[in-house]
DNA sequence: ATATAAATCGAAATAATAGTACGAAAAACA
DNA sequence: TGTTTTTCGTACTATTATTTCGATTTATAT
């Protein structure tokens, strides 16, 4: 009988849930939030958050899902609307790019740079795997729209594509935390870097 | 008077603090490793660890910096033995990887990918800023050793630098993030991915 | 050797917070 | 109306970083 209503309501109050720690998370910090103040803002007891999630990373990686569907789901969109492999390539660097300076927090989660708590705990392996997940999104969108014809033909194509994704988000990483720095050492922002950086990038990887 | 003994005193009561810590830490995890387990293995009180430094991240912070001059010293050697561009630039790969396969913690950290604890913290910027330290010193090592003649003309050499150290270290963090899959998707072992993957940037740099 | 100062110790107290326990109250349901 | 499910509230446990402070040991100087 109530089995779909059932789940709806449970989705229902973890939605609740989830969209209060949501912004706790953001505006307090992750580390200062506290059970207590996600079921306060939630309007649930503290027991019954412990029914829908069963730890406070739980809820941490709840969300980290849902920024995951976001951005794969941008990407997907962006990539399948381009004509060719150079589109999908800006499109691809811009779309990480937005998405990075709106969520940095969630970004570097997915990109597995980093845990709720830094969990690199001997053995402690992430249970949430959602920051592998994202690489092999990323490398099959690209696999598809990409052929042989697109690159240099002394370039195998997978090697190049997670090539190709090691450079993109390196890029992304290093122009973010340098940002203060581009303007004194390089005369750019990091919007010029970035330009600059991918598009050497690019035209290193297209035959000539 | 006892003004320098005062030092060496100082300084080796810290050095021991910071042994015992880096034992613990490589061995239990940064997070299952208590003050107490510290104090206990360092053969000191837990009141005169808090003499010589002010919290747990200060004695993690301390033992970054260990690990950056350790990793800057190795560069500073490789790079100053290169006869040319290209012996530097696979000499600091080199380094980088061995570095980073031999302390994964500390790279990371150095990397400025995370923190002891990921004080993601609103406003809570880390006091020790050595991750960003290390990208200013590779930047410095490779202005020094590098001259227009090395990459292609079309470059500018100080953007070029910063991008090449953000393709390298993303390189190095994918690749080892997705060492699992490698094989089965490449056909390649990490050593030869990366080969491939340096030679590539490599070669997209250099003029032709 | 002895008084003074500095370093260290011990042991208890504080504080913060994740997670648990469990009976009572409320809501849904049959 | 009786039964089941959900939620609540409150108190409790457990862990740990950090602090406090008087007592004790060690070094230094007179």
């Amino acid at each position: 009988m109530g089995e779909r209503k059932k789940f709806a309501l449970e989705q229902f109050n973890r939605d609740n849930i989830i969209q209060a720690a949501k912004e706790l998370f953001e505006t307090k910090g992750i580390e200062k939030t506290t059970m207590d103040d996600i079921a306060k803002l939630a309007d649930y007891s503290k027991s019954t958050i412990y029914v829908y999630f069963k730890s406070k990373e739980d809820i941490y990686n709840s969300i980290v899902k849902d920024y995951l569907e976001i951005l794969i789901g941008e990407l997907e969109i962006c990539i399948s609307q381009s004509k060719d492999f150079e589109e999908s390539y800006y499109g691809l660097c811009d779309c990480l790019v937005r998405f990075e300076e709106k969520y940095p927090q969630y970004y570097a989660s997915l990109m597995g740079e980093e845990n709720m708590t830094n969990s690199r705990k001997k053995g402690h392996i992430p249970e949430s795997s959602s920051g592998y997940e994202l690489e092999h999104m990323i490398r099959r969108l690209l696999e598809k729209g990409m052929s042989h014809e697109d690159i240099r033909t002394d370039l195998e194509l997978k090697p190049t594509i997670l090539y190709m994704w090691s450079a993109i988000s390196g890029i992304i990483q290093v122009a973010e935390r340098q940002r203060e720095d581009l303007d004194t050492r390089l005369n750019m922002n990091k919007e010029e870097y970035l330009r600059f950086s991918f598009k050497t990038f690019y035209e290193s990887l297209v035959r000539r």
